[in-house]
RNA sequence: GGCCCCUUCGUCUAGUGGUUAGGACGCCAGGUUUUCAUCCUGGAAACAGGAGUUCGAUUCUCCUAGGGGCUGCCA
């Protein structure tokens, strides 16, 4: 068996959505589980819609992912260009190819006479007409003109295309690695350009092409290509290539109501749709992106490959090493997975979790400017006390700001369910307990403030949130007598007075 | 409309010709915790419908319904 080689073709025509990055995560995986190579190649075969960055967008978010790749158009390779835009020349000789062998043929029909012809036929009772056997000898083509006159269009230049010539009555078979065998009889399939008036192949010529060139062995790709893979399947066979094999994706769906994913659905539901934020440089729309909005890019790849795909075990944790040693085409489902942004939420949350503190301190000195200021050691222990309420790094981050400044208010809330008329006297009675404290650590205060509630005959559910409030200003965070040992006597002492004096 | 694909809790899904149909997210209740979060325990919650095959179908076949994709000189 040769060596496994896969690709993600994205054409740059906007930012790359996650059902992209999640076709490229499947390619990519399934390429290091067969110790094969990952092929980004861009189709760029439309010059109408290429769009300013697109490419490096592309770049850019599969990067951050994580996802690798052995050729590109960055990184070159022993079958480039990797841009189709650049491979331009290469295509006609394999369209004048299928004329040669009469699979195909020339289209002279203007626009016009395209849509003409669909009202014809729509008038006729043909609900979405297609250009195909049961016309094609109507219309202007080389199938349908006389040599003479084909010869003379083609000299005088006339703008034409190059169809692909349908077979008639024929059954052409997919044998799909996610959906089995599939079945489509010619008569369903029409001519489609394989090669346009401005010079440029189609996709589904270029693709062809460029997937026999690259020795592409798997071609891994969206449900939306499935009604064009008989074509597909059929030009390998004019040619007389082997084709690849083929595994067809479900798409990703709304996570309410029906259809696939969209940028739309993201602003309607509030969470992004792509993997880095994009600014559309026409309409200066920005849209958010998870890198952005604080998600780790191994929990957004983990969540993304568990959309449609499961190892059959209870483990959902996984990172990108274990992903490629256990992911297999088999365990990809047939059918569409909503998106579920609480579960998205989810595993950002075990990832955060599963970080120490230290690679977490790191982590927010690089986006936070502010906490930059602080030793790391410091910050470190800080996030070990902080990570298993958060779920992403600015809450985090945002939460533990009593660690290093006072509170300059006070929880209202707290304040009318616990602040009696005897708070002061109580927090006093704390402030001065400490102070004849000969050790001040986390399990010392803890062991004295526990013998002050027994010989107060205090309640600790009243004490404490009074404590909490007088140091953090908040009604809930870890543990008190952390906190503590964290500030230092001083600062607790000094904080507990000045809470004293503001709330009082 | 045509062609193709799909259908297990709200969502992601496991699963087998005979199971109390399992897990996860979310939700609810209880417990632990000073609080919040975590954690633990429990709960509600699904085989789209109909026919057939079979001793027996969620599982196999067919039909229906529903959903999705495609139907461009877009990819």
């Amino acid at each position: 068996m040769s060596k496994v080689r896969v690709r993600f073709a994205p054409s740059p025509t906007g930012p790359l959505h996650m059902g992209g990055v999640r076709t490229a995560l499947y390619n990519y995986l399934f390429a290091k589980q067969h110790q094969g190579e990952f092929i980004l190649r861009i189709e760029d075969t439309d010059q109408t819609r290429y769009v300013e960055g697109a490419e490096d967008y592309i770049v850019e978010s599969l990067s951050w992912c994580d996802i690798t790749f052995d050729e590109s158009p960055q990184k070159g390779g022993s079958y480039g260009p990797y841009r189709q835009s650049e491979r331009k020349s290469l295509y006609r000789q394999y369209a004048d190819k299928l004329l040669e062998k009469g699979h195909a043929y020339y289209a002279f029909d203007t626009t016009e006479e395209l849509d003409q012809m669909r009202e014809r036929m729509k008038k006729a009772g043909v609900p979405s007409p297609q250009y195909n056997a049961v016309v094609r000898d109507s219309m202007q083509n080389s199938l349908s003109l006389s040599q003479d006159e084909i010869n003379q269009r083609l000299e005088r230049g006339d703008s034409h295309v190059i169809r692909a010539k349908m077979p008639r009555n024929e059954e052409v078979r997919i044998q799909d690695e996610i959906r089995g065998l599939v079945v489509v009889n010619t008569n369903n399939l029409d001519d489609k350009v394989l090669f346009k008036s401005d010079g440029m192949p189609t996709y589904h010529l270029a693709n062809v092409v460029d997937d026999y060139l690259m020795k592409i062995t798997h071609v891994i790709r969206g449900e939306e290509w499935l009604p064009s893979a008989p074509l597909h399947t059929l030009l390998y066979q004019f040619f007389g290539w082997d084709c690849p094999v083929f595994a067809h994706l479900p798409l990703i769906l709304k996570p309410d109501g029906n259809g696939k994913l969209s940028k739309r659905d993201g602003d309607r539901l509030g969470f992004p749709v792509f993997p880095l934020q994009w600014n559309n440089p026409q309409t200066k729309e920005v849209s958010s992106g998870y890198r952005e909005e604080g998600y780790f890019p191994e929990a957004f790849t983990n969540m993304l490959a568990f959309l449609g795909w499961n190892p059959g075990t209870a483990q959902e944790v996984f990172s990108m090493d274990q992903l490629i040693q256990t992911f297999s085409l088999q365990r990809v489902g047939k059918s569409g997975a909503k998106f579920d942004f609480d579960k998205t939420k989810w595993f950002n949350q075990q990832y955060l979790r599963n970080k120490s503190g230290h690679t977490l301190a790191k982590l927010i000195q690089e986006v936070e400017p502010n906490s930059q200021s602080i030793d790391v050691a410091t910050l470190s222990r800080v996030c070990d006390l902080m990570k298993e309420r958060a779920t992403f790094l600015k809450e985090l981050w945002l939460s533990s700001f009593f660690f290093f400044e006072r509170p300059k208010q006070y929880d209202e809330k707290v304040i009318r369910k616990k602040w009696n008329e005897n708070a002061s006297s109580i927090l006093t009675t704390v402030v001065n307990q400490f102070e004849s404290m000969d050790e001040f650590n986390s399990s010392e205060i803890e062991q004295e403030f526990k013998s002050l509630l027994e010989k107060n005959k205090w309640n600790l559910g009243q004490v404490l949130p009074l404590f909490r409030l007088a140091v953090t200003g908040s009604g809930k965070g870890p543990s008190m007598f952390e906190i503590s040992d964290f500030l230092g006597r001083d600062e607790v002492v000094l904080r507990i007075h000045q809470a004293i004096e503001e709330i009082s």
